[in-house]
DNA sequence: CTGAAAGCGCTTACAG
DNA sequence: CTGAAAGCGCTTACAG
């Protein structure tokens, strides 16, 4: 490193002493070359288990800590796994998050947290700045994109998982539910308690929403029950206060219903309290269904019945399929489907 | 993107070519040299307007994006900012969070964010391996940590401002509000309206939650009411369903008590449904006040009387000032108190 | 299984 | 206001 045959006269001055330890002095202790105690501490390719032993012996005394920008800069990888979600206002990705840095921390990675506010255009801008800094995986939520995005990602060559969805599309790796099933599944559950004016009660409207009012479709066509004027489609974004809202305005509008299917639980937790304001009896007069079982769900008045995901297992699951895909590992199943959860409480 | 003119066949061969333009690129195509190009680029120090535009207008051209790893290396210093909270399943710390990823952001910033778990030991784990990665600055939530976290960050020498409190330490920067003055003042309010056995109701029991707890102690006291037997301090992590438990038992044990502060809207939002489960009349037997003003607290049955934190702008502020101290700029004032607000609603 | 050389893409510190 | 030189601390690719 320091060539031995520059005079400077005077000073001998490294220039910029950080006081760290560098590879170079845990080399030095050890005393083997500087790129055989980079092998050692990273475990590539076979060292003299003699050798390993004395350069972490040495790293140990000298309190090494590897620099992650110098690591970064010689191997044109850095140790950053971005991971996208829509919303932070939202418990469900938050739990997802929370997963994924659990599994990416331990084996050596940061974790850069992007937040799309579901715009395209958002999610452009994060790619962009985040795949400037060369992260060595990518986790976005969901397969909806702009083809700029997708294109972007696939260019990158960056490994990436795709989160809370399931597709089939081969050399595309998701770890997710079928929200579609699960829907079926929950709106079956409401035509088997008797229930037939069930309503679809949504806001936000994203992929997965959509998703879910096909299988609530797909459920009641199964059951001839289907009907359009019982889809209440609100894009705005979800809340207590917008449940009740717009519980309220169906119930005007359509005093016969039976049901309400609630998109999400933050939705159907307010639908729940405004139907207690409102002295609408659940389940007697209309039975109501959330989705998630999120906090709280279990504590309403009366307690939500609901479809329980798996967002900490799929967080998990996909950080560690990335792990795989970043180590070049083989993958076996490039699609994972998790499953869900009917939890049957009071409301229905 | 693409350079249009890379010599193929007889390959100089740069050994790894990763493709992407560099700053020599830049520098070349604008006729000067690579310093001259990196001072345009980050408008450091006086270079020829003439020169800039020429360097700004090659590297759009080329689509240069700087190399964040080659420059952390070469300036020691990162562009992330690592931010410490406790927990990320209080939306509050989310909110936070949200605040301080805005702002940081647009200035070029990273967020590496760590979750704490309110365990000292965790947080020391992190500080190990966020400060060996060299952040630029740091963002830790209050000023209660061990002794060896409080050193690690003096130590390193990286600028740190603390969230969600204020104090006085000259040279400690701190960006929050007097939690103490806070709860005296929602206590105030129920002696205001009339109650004389307030009950203080806390879980978790962090330092903001005990700070909370002497602002209550304080105002009682004045009044001549203070009666340690209504204090109910449980460690367990908060939940609707640890203040619905709560408060039952409380009931149980003091049937008189007639107003309860909970020290957060999760637990208030749970004795709010437990006492409608139990046909408890609020406020008409007992007053019922939360703590931060939540989502959700609105639309309670009856709506949630709260004190309102500014979180938001805490994070906004905390992240400016962290700003101004990584630019090595004047802070003049090295504690903000932001204040709160009394939100009265109908459960007291 | 081990190492000498080169270089990743920037910025610092020193001159002019 | 501008630049030639050196080097940040690692790893790659090539030999042996």
């Amino acid at each position: 490193m320091d060539s031995p045959s520059s005079p400077p006269s005077s000073a001998p001055l490294r220039r910029r002493a950080t006081g760290r330890a560098t590879l170079n002095d845990v080399a030095l202790a050890a005393g083997v070359s500087a790129i055989t105690a980079s092998r050692a501490l990273r475990g590539a390719r076979a060292v003299d288990p003699v050798l390993v032993e004395k350069v972490q012996v040495a790293a140990l005394q000298l309190g090494y800590v590897p620099d992650p920008a110098a690591r970064a800069l010689a191997s044109a990888r850095s140790s950053h796994v971005a991971v996208l979600i829509p919303l932070l206002s939202n418990a469900l990705f938050v739990e997802l998050l929370e997963a994924v840095q659990r599994t990416l921390a331990p084996a050596g990675y940061q974790t850069l947290m992007g937040v799309t506010h579901y715009q395209a255009a958002e999610e452009e801008a994060l790619l962009r700045s985040y795949l400037a800094h060369r992260p060595a995986g990518l986790l976005v939520t969901g397969f909806d994109r702009s083809e700029a995005a997708r294109q972007m990602i696939a260019r990158s060559g960056v490994p990436c998982v795709h989160l809370m969805e399931t597709a089939a599309t081969p050399g595309v790796y998701g770890v997710g539910l079928s929200q579609l099933d699960a829907a079926r599944t929950i709106t079956e559950h409401l035509l088997q308690r008797g229930r037939r004016r069930i309503a679809y009660v949504a806001g936000q409207l994203d992929t997965r929403v959509m998703q879910r009012a096909e299988g609530y479709r797909a459920a009641l066509r199964d059951a001839g029950c289907y009907n359009p004027d019982l889809e209440v489609l609100d894009p705005s974004p979800t809340s207590m206060a917008l449940g009740g809202q717009l519980l309220e305005s169906l119930l005007a509008r359509r005093p016969d219903v039976d049901a309400v299917f609630f998109c999400n639980d933050d939705l159907a937790q307010g639908g729940l309290l405004a139907a207690l304001r409102l002295q609408v009896a659940v389940p007697g007069r209309i039975a109501v269904v959330g989705f998630n079982d999120l906090a709280g769900s279990d504590q309403m008045l009366p307690p939500l019945t609901t479809i329980r995901t798996p967002r900490a297992e799929i967080g998990t699951q996909a950080a560690t399929m990335l792990l795989a895909l970043m180590r070049g590992e083989p993958v076996l199943h490039s699609t994972v489907d998790l499953g869900y959860q009917l939890v049957v409480r009071s409301s229905s």
